[in-house]
DNA sequence: CTACCTGCAAAAGGTTTGCATAGCC
DNA sequence: GGCTATGCAAACCTTTTGCAGGTAG
């Protein structure tokens, strides 16, 4: 891999940052200090760099992709009111492998588990509404 | 709601098989019994069955999203080689949700979980490759 | 009759790609 | 110098949408 300023920017963006942002988000972020980088190099870098395991890709069932520096299994929670993804701490799904292993012979390699909610701050601001 | 052939159609091909059919695989099937429907109306009726909770749309990471007739709580497995998708026996992931609650306070309300790996049928064929 | 549904085709949204140029080693 | 990366813009793929006409109730 060869040195480019564009990858470090985007490379440091994702990895600074908790907010797990989009390919659209990185763009802009980095646009502030290079201001003549291109959409097209924000994506080809985020997906270089995912391959290679140096970030990861979390697809989104709706909307764009985001990316996370974080790279230690764990999932993620997409709130349905703020649109903010949180890290999820929780046990790992490693023994439902094996259970599946046993039961049905799949070899499970990859776990994409994204849950939907409501986060602690808008369960607060519900509540807050509804009692005036 | 009001009745269209057409929608009987879609629902029948989604519920009828268990292959967990993209939009223009049922779209491509449909056709057979009615050539001249339009993929907008295979869209418009999946996403309407989805709404009322008639038929589960199911996001993938890549590729075109998949709809299920079954509806209750079970999740999926994509095979790596042959791209089938399978339903998968294990645990519910309830117990996750309690968990969650209690270490991070949000409210869990949706779960997507997407495994990936390789199918039994898939590993007996490299098994045999492997042989010679 | 009228509200809902369809077919058609165009548009939208997100992402990828071809090409000529620029930059690292 | 050669190979890789970039910027730009066009293409791509899947899905959604506007509209005019058709159909169920």
């Amino acid at each position: 891999m060869k040195y480019s300023k564009q990858r470090e920017l985007i490379l440091q963006t994702v990895t600074q940052n908790p907010i797990h942002p989009t390919a659209d988000a990185v763009y802009e972020q980095v646009r502030r200090e290079n201001p003549k980088i291109s959409l097209g190099t924000v994506y080809r870098n985020l997906n270089f760099l995912s391959e290679l395991g140096i970030l990861r890709k979390i697809p989104m069932p709706v909307g764009s992709d985001r990316f996370d520096g974080r790279l230690d299994e764990h999932y993620h929670m997409i709130c349905d009111c703020c649109g903010r993804v949180f890290d999820v701490e929780c046990d790992s799904l490693q023994e439902m492998d094996r259970q599946i292993m046993l039961r049905q012979g799949f070899r499970v390699l990859g776990r994409h588990l994204l849950l939907t909610g409501v986060c602690r701050e808008c369960q607060e601001k519900q509540r807050d509404k509804a009692a005036g």
